[in-house]
DNA sequence: AATAAAGTTGACGTTAACGTAATCTAGTAG
DNA sequence: CTACTAGATTACGTTAACGTCAACTTTATT
């Protein structure tokens, strides 16, 4: 099953993203689709690779960093046994990087719990004060 | 036990930051050092908060959105019921945009674990096929 | 007292990541 | 044939997040 190639548009729209965005996109290298006539004609790898940017995007990398990951995703020389060797290793230092968002994402959620609780203890305890004053009122 | 204070260049060393961005997020409204004359005094709090504003840069969080969880750290008014109200609503649509980052994190590391799984089984079919050859050669 | 070191306030410069507008081209519906 | 409509190119504009530089004051040091 072949699957249809895809316009500027269709892509923008699916992203919900504009079509500058890719023009951009591939200017900085980011995806390289073929062309028809003029024309730019989005493959499914195109689009894959897309996600994958906006992905990176999301998690505050920059096209920059998101270049170097797609380049990973696939290799000029996919046989050169050094090549694969360097990559591994890029691999792994980035991996790093992304390990330490994740702590960074994880103590955030923590520092948004507290304040969650925070708040909910204010709130009981102005919910106390109130029952209290009832009480009193009910008392006279 | 009181916290000694801090000046502008014994943060900036300690975030590895510059003293600028200091300046520049207090006057988004992200701290608010006291002064002693016209120098700034930073408390442990302001440090507290540089901490948090920090990792949000890291997780690709905007100066705006960090001033607004800043902002829920420490509420003007921490006993207005409808305030509390307001930032417990606040807090988890907040959460819900940190939880969809976390799993775009997550699904980013899978992508880089099968980039590497790839890179692996390539090298050891070149390893394969090298160790085919040696027999070749020992089968002469 | 003089000088260096650290801090202050403007103000202009820079980079990334697009937005926007103008002008041009190619396919397509009436 | 004309009139859209989508897409292309070129080029200038914009916003966020600082960097950099100049000119000045305050604090510490020799």
């Amino acid at each position: 099953m072949t699957h249809p190639p895809f316009t500027i548009g269709d892509l923008a729209e699916f992203f919900a993203i504009t079509p500058r965005t890719l023009r951009f996109y591939e200017s900085k290298g980011l995806i390289k689709p073929k062309r028809q006539g003029l024309n730019r004609v989005y493959s499914e790898k195109d689009k894959l690779r897309l996600e994958l940017a906006l992905r990176g995007k999301r998690i505050g990398l920059s096209l920059d960093e998101i270049k170097e990951i797609i380049e990973m995703y696939d290799p000029k020389q996919p046989d050169d046994p050094h090549q694969l060797l360097f990559l591994l290793q890029k691999l792994h230092i980035k991996r790093k990087e992304l390990v330490n968002k994740f702590s960074d994402l994880v103590e955030t959620l923590n520092a948004m719990d507290m304040i969650e609780a925070r708040a909910l203890t204010a709130l009981s305890k102005r919910q106390n004060r109130k029952a209290a004053q009832i009480n009193l009122e009910l008392d006279q």
